[in-house]
DNA sequence: GTGTATATCTCGGGG
DNA sequence: CCCCGAGGTATACAC
């Protein structure tokens, strides 16, 4: 990790162009040689940056980097205040919990909190146009296409309509039935879904998660 | 602009939990009090951060984010490898060409390279449910949205089709054509296009560009 | 490599 | 404030 404070400009030129005019930055270069650009403030987004892989070329006032697609990150050094490097070895890496799979996996294994008589066939069930998260079956034996997510916006109950479109197709499962499951789920999106006859249900992670471990308590 | 190289333990919690076991970091702390943990690879993406606003308490061995919404960022520290401090002042900012905005204004002055006889009515034009991008007429009076792209993909599909169907309740409208334009358009966002009866329009940026400096050189 | 979906998305604009 | 959409989205994963 090199980290150079420096009055710079820096100009990317690639997907698009993008211009930074003189002024006070740091310049942050990773092990793996990424490019980063920040100015003090604005998140972590740094203004431009270039991705690994690519290529540095440093003169004392010009950086030139270059990536395989042939983009450009050119960075005019008009005066160098600190540059310093630290070897940080390689990360642990980071553990999360409470990610649209981990609400995914315990729904799987808890169906019946989506609805009654809720069964579980087949978890990220493949359509061809992208996959399922749930496939499940009604009580009446009706194919269900489930679309779990933290949030339920509008592009969630597209997809899950694209889902639910591809698999009537499928004479094996035809009539297939939606849901939309979600923690959180929008009034257009849940307005939209009524529309389009698909269920909603807004599930509880915390709660799930307490059904979970009660399960496992009794093992 | 404070830069901590320090081994530390990190947890976050708040839209979901996250852990970084103890290991050799940058903490990055900026003017505003944002602040993020980067690891020395994997892109200009910290391991873990806080946006501002928020608090931070500071102890020798641990510190404490809050942000308003309750979200923590807590950060156990085992060894301050260096510790240094830099003002950068406020940075002049970022200008950006060939963003999505500039080929909908290049459309918007050019509406007859998207199809003859089109005439531009008002751009984002609102519909209470999003704004579409271009509202044309035709050569035969007929409304036509308008999605613009720089790549076409299957959800700006989508959108326009929402778009399509919400302005078509308008009987001053009614009946409403949909028109795809982007700099590419992908194979499946074509299909799915041509089965829901919108045309495709793929344009040229730096071809448009040209016309539109041409124009101005007239003059 | 393409296609698809997720993200503590981030970020900015408009009502 | 929320809603909505763009992004050099980045990133992971399946086919």
């Amino acid at each position: 990790m090199r980290l150079v404070i420096a009055r710079c400009q820096v100009d990317y030129a690639g997907r698009l162009d993008a211009h930074l005019p003189m002024a006070t930055r740091l310049i942050m270069v990773k092990a793996d040689g990424c490019v980063a650009i920040h100015a003090d403030g604005g998140a972590y987004k740094p203004l431009n940056w270039m991705n690994a892989p690519n290529r540095i070329t440093e003169a004392p006032d010009k950086w030139v980097v270059t990536s395989p697609k042939g983009e450009t990150l050119t960075i005019l050094i008009e005066e160098v205040i600190s540059d310093t490097s630290c070897e940080l070895g390689i990360d642990p890496g980071l553990q999360k919990d409470g990610v649209e799979a981990h609400l995914q996996e315990l729904l799987a294994a808890n169906p019946e909190t989506m609805g009654d008589g809720l069964r579980l066939v087949k978890r990220e069930y493949q359509t061809g146009i992208g996959p399922v998260d749930l496939l499940c079956r009604d009580a009446e034996g009706n194919a269900v296409a489930v679309e779990v997510k933290r949030r339920g916006e509008m592009d969630g109950v597209e997809q899950l309509i694209r889902y639910r479109d591809r698999l009537n197709q499928d004479p094996m499962l035809r009539p297939v039935r939606a849901m939309f499951v979600a923690q959180q789920i929008k009034p257009q999106a849940r307005t939209f879904a009524g529309d389009k006859e698909i269920d909603c249900v807004e599930v509880d992670y915390d709660a799930l998660r307490g059904i979970e471990s009660n399960e496992l308590r009794l093992f």
